[in-house]
DNA sequence: GGATCATATTCCAATAACGGAATATGTCAA
DNA sequence: TTGACATATTCCGTTATTGGAATATGATCC
């Protein structure tokens, strides 16, 4: 039984390396899938078929016109994710030991954690 | 051929529900395999096999005491989940037309979004 | 050593995800 | 309508992943 039925959620369809390259792709700006084909130097049925995925899950927009699709990165549907790797956030400094990490932390807010 | 030659990467791991759970309950303090199992009501096999796998990718830390093995998150190690998911946090506000999104954001802190 | 506890590994069956090739659907132009 | 273009879907083979049961490994205690 491989992973939860699938890419049935935002984490699934996110394991994917090209579909994670493919949603940062059109984050900033829509896209034709011809373009994401060039500028990813995927196959286009391949594309169409993760695009199909991220539909699913509510990773992306799509707008028809004429005969070309646009579509877009739906960044709400990323919150989850972000929030839930935000669990950790807290427990940042916690674990190294080292107190140097401190430094390289950018600007955290947050506040909370002791 | 499923998903990237398999749970070699973090964002492969993490897209097992029941690993995201294991993860966040050792986020806080390190647990014996047995109190995996029982907290989360998993087989242990299951657990052990799922420990693997996020050991593998660095995910979790272990410690052997007698004949238990405590585990422990590598909160480091799912940084770069945030920082992936980061990348789309400028595009927040842009995307939304409706400006009503602006009363559901909780507190989002982390500053830099428009 | 032998028994027992704690965890890991192996074997198995079921499932489905992925890539590639072929083909289908839909839209526009003439 | 026919033809070309853009994208989607289907079919197929391969490979992994998952859970479950059984078993193996390692450690402690007697």
């Amino acid at each position: 039984m491989p992973r939860s039925t699938a890419a049935a959620d935002v984490f699934n369809a996110v394991a994917e390396p090209r579909r994670r390259d493919i949603l940062v792709y059109l984050a900033s700006q829509e896209r034709a899938v011809g373009d994401i084909v060039a500028a990813l130097e995927l196959a286009q049925p391949s594309v169409s078929k993760h695009l199909k995925v991220l539909r699913d899950v509510g990773l992306v927009h799509v707008r028809r016109d004429g005969r070309q699709m646009f579509y877009r990165t739906n960044v709400e549907a990323i919150r989850p994710i972000q929030e839930w790797a935000g669990i950790f956030e807290r427990f940042w400094g916690h674990q190294l030991s080292r107190v140097k990490e401190r430094a390289e932390r950018p600007s955290s807010g947050k506040g909370g954690n002791a």
